[in-house]
DNA sequence: GTCTATAAGAGGATAGAC
DNA sequence: GTCTATCCTCTTATAGAC
């Protein structure tokens, strides 16, 4: 059956094409401010086309979530690969891999409001496992930080974790580009700082 | 010339309740969700109505901008008038109230990517000006604050800057409440330390 | 200035031929 | 599965009577 896998590889590849450009669309535009009709036009296909491999709209959102997400669970792994780090250090790791995403505009970030997008994601299982997963290794990661007391103890698990989420897509990374009075791995350092250090952190920037 | 000057009233508690609406429809919503029939319905006007005090849905959502910024200016006037406290502690009072605002559900949060709103806003001089405003006050703090080394002086003042903004809209906020473990002020105590202290910081949460 | 009614167009989704 | 052409709803904005 060569001729059905070679069909299939096609097929995956135009999928993966098409994540590949909602990917970038929502990173640049965000979930609201992106048409169907830009996605069809950035692939060069069709937009029926595009409505025989996705649903709705709604559903190539989540393909482009569960991708980052795979993406972020390759790079979770490659970082268990070193076992001289220690949790804190596996923390910053991670955050520091998510702004480099960001900054290259490869980071889709979904508004927290939009109710049929937040149906469409908590009912995709593909997503909430993957999206679990990644929450578990890094919840392990605080505790022993905390337990280490290399993180503040004092904090809920739940509010590091929501914070280094959030950091994920913070604006201040957008607008300090922007600016373009620093580059990217500078503005990576800063924002590790204010994150970790906080803002009257005496760790050299 | 009374029945102006009554007619006038009239004219400005209605605009008053229009931004009032809008304002926490932006809230709830933000700018991409929010459509003009819902603020008619929500002020209980016409849509057309609507249209004659305000030439379009980005006037609206500037017309709220502007009377936050002034709610920020009143706040930001209220705490000069308070001659003991320093930099510092004037800069974690500013943080405090954008959160109070946020979890009150009245900070309209806009998005940093729609062109045609940032056009609208960066082309009207009443929101630019508050905005210099506010961010002049802040600045001054924020320089007097590093000369003290009670913020790192090794941050550029601009990242400080954005950094606050950030945060008077970060979803964090957002995601405490919803859990609903925690009432409005452990949230707001416990943001406030990740933010100055960082994740790291000592500081009791 | 307020209303009803409607224009004008964008955008999500689909029909049906190939 | 891909295309062209189309449907249909929602949304911004306006016309015109009062």
């Amino acid at each position: 059956m060569a001729r059905v896998s070679f069909r299939e590889q096609v097929l995956r590849a135009r999928e993966d094409a098409i994540v590949s450009s909602v990917n970038r669309l929502l990173a640049e535009k965000g979930f609201d401010l992106m048409t169907v009709d830009e996605v069809a036009a950035d692939v060069g296909i069709a937009k029926a086309s595009l409505y025989k491999h996705f649903d709705s709209k709604e559903a190539l959102a989540a393909a482009a979530m569960i991708r980052v997400l795979d993406r972020a669970l390759e790079q979770l792994a490659a970082q268990k690969a070193r076992p001289q780090a220690t949790p804190l250090d596996e923390l910053k790791a991670v955050a520091r891999w998510t702004m480099q995403v960001q900054l290259a505009g490869e980071m889709p970030s979904l508004p927290a409001q939009n109710s049929s997008l937040r149906a469409t994601l908590m009912a995709d299982k593909d997503y909430l496992d993957r999206l679990m997963q990644v929450s578990e290794i890094i919840g392990d990661w605080i505790a022993a930080a905390q337990k280490a007391t290399a993180l503040n103890p004092a904090l809920p698990p739940e509010v590091i974790l929501y914070t280094l989420f959030a950091r994920a897509c913070d604006p201040v990374l957008g607008l300090l580009k922007l600016g373009g009075q620093y580059g990217d791995e500078r503005i990576i350092e800063m924002l590790l700082a204010t994150c970790f250090d906080g803002l009257a952190g005496t760790g050299a920037a």
